[in-house]
RNA sequence: UCCUCGAUAGCUCAAUGGUAGAGCAUCCGGCUGUUAACCGGAGGGUUGUAGGUUCGAGUCCUACUCGAGGAGCCA
């Protein structure tokens, strides 16, 4: 079995093998530089004429980037190295070629970089974030569960819209229209009545033709939701898990922020916690006084967000949003029924909102009255409403955006580097 | 759907309306420790598509196609 390149530095003297993919290749005249990666890192192998065998030194002589090696050699540590450590080689066979790879060390422009989507992946960027997307999805439900709370997934394919807003994917379900999710609140809010504490977790998808840096046809929200739950409740939810997801990567991700050129110093203040809780009313104050005036009852455009946002050192929590604007099932404030227990996250440095929620209507004729004033079949929703028939309860949740987090967290100008393979208005391929 | 910008070598980009170039990649040669290695040489083009203006169009005009960013909508 070979070793992994991470590993390497403590085996000093030991012959290792090693396998994995030719990063770049270095010629002198008698003596040549390999890079190899193998996903858990990258190491410098050197080729000496006087030290390798004839063959192995012609079979370096014209690798190819990205050709996949077997390489075996003696550990050395040399600070001529980059990281310090270096295979001096024995044998190398090479597994695979991979002549003319397209993608090079040197610039390439976005649409050609989507369409090789597939190869970009292996670059050093890219993989850096995909391991902390990988660590934002694992800790975050580490840190669910930890508090109680059990995953539950919710169905991809669905009998009808989850909030009747947005565009739905419609698609064919043996002759009867069914729709891909777009949320798995309603769902959840069936399952916290039998768990207390759930979350799901999973692709949710949105037909609508947006076409800027944040928006993705296909993307991945944590949701959790929480029985006897109130608005606050779900604020300082947010807030806990949020901050310590950002301590968590300061400590845990460096290096891959690093490779990333993203300050942990922009992250300082939200990994203290302390978000401000703003209404919407007061958010509406900070947003003309910006420059970006905003209609009371209207949602926040994208220029307000940035706005708000702006004036704040991290998250800001908006809450309490015109009932008018909002989905049909959110709670109104008991003392003041044209706005509603509903709360935005949004992230600073004009990345949006990353999290959506609120506490929902337990009441059984005032969810009913809502969703005929939003022109919703009552027979699709006949389940929800049994939720509020039999045992109802006031409760909370919200969606957490896991690629606009992603894209705040590693301060990323696109979401479409946040996903492996990005589904957007203009593109499916690869 | 609307607004703005763009499309030239495999890639990233140059080129007053007048002979289409450079860097990287590729191929050949050189170099004893490189760090996106370096040095020398070579090949590589129906300038997105279709029309138009002009003695002459990569360049100007029209339409279309594709892409990018933004608006709306949202996480």
């Amino acid at each position: 079995m070979a070793m992994r390149i991470s590993e390497l530095a403590a085996f000093s003297g030991q012959e290792a093998t090693i396998r994995g993919w030719l990063v770049s290749l270095r010629k002198g005249g008698k003596i040549r530089f390999l890079v190899v990666r193998d996903g858990s890192g990258t190491v410098q192998a050197v080729v000496r004429q006087e030290d390798a065998p004839t063959e192995v030194w012609e079979r370096c002589a014209d690798l190819s980037q990205e050709a996949s090696l077997e390489v075996r050699g003696t550990v050395r540590l040399d600070q001529r190295a980059q990281g310090g450590v270096e295979l001096a080689v024995r044998d190398l066979i090479v597994i695979s070629d991979a002549a003319d790879f397209p993608i090079s060390p040197k610039e390439h422009g976005v649409d050609f970089l989507m369409d090789n989507r597939h190869l970009w992946l292996r670059s050093r960027r890219q993989a850096a974030i995909l391991r902390i997307r990988s660590q934002i999805e694992l800790f975050l439900q580490v840190e669910l569960g930890r508090r109680g709370f059990v995953r539950v997934d919710s169905p991809i394919l669905t009998p009808s819209a989850c909030e009747g807003t947005t565009t739905l994917f419609e698609t064919d379900y043996f002759e009867q229209k069914a729709y891909l999710s777009q949320s798995g609140q309603l769902y959840n809010e069936a399952a916290a009545a039998a768990l207390g504490r759930v979350y799901c977790f999973g692709p949710t998808f949105r037909a609508e033709k947006s076409k800027t840096r944040r928006h993705l046809v296909e993307f991945w929200m944590l949701e959790p939701e929480i029985a006897f739950a109130s608005l606050d409740d779900v604020m300082d939810l947010e807030e806990d898990l949020i901050s310590a997801l950002v301590r968590h990567l300061l400590k845990e991700a460096a290096d891959d922020l690093v490779v990333l050129e993203r300050s942990p110093q922009a992250l300082l203040a939200a990994a203290q916690g302390g978000f401000a809780r703003i209404t919407y009313d007061q958010a509406v104050e900070v947003a003309v006084q910006a420059g970006q005036p905003v209609t009371w009852g209207e949602d926040f455009g994208s220029p307000q967000e940035t706005a708000i946002a702006a004036a704040f050192d991290r998250p800001v929590f908006v809450h309490r949003y015109p009932t008018a604007c909002k989905a049909f099932y959110m709670q109104p404030d008991p003392e003041r029924p044209e706005v509603c227990l509903s709360v935005d996250l949004l992230a600073p440095e004009g990345y949006g909102e990353i999290a959506g929620g609120g506490q929902r209507i337990h009441d059984f004729a005032l969810l009913r009255e809502r969703l005929a004033q939003h022109n919703l079949p009552e027979d699709a929703y006949r389940w929800y409403l049994d939720l509020r028939q039999w045992g109802s309860q006031p409760h909370a949740g919200f969606g957490l955006g896991i690629e606009r987090t992603l894209s705040w967290l590693c301060g990323l100008d696109h979401v479409r580097e946040t996903i492996p393979f990005p589904r957007l208005l203009t593109r499916l391929y690869p």
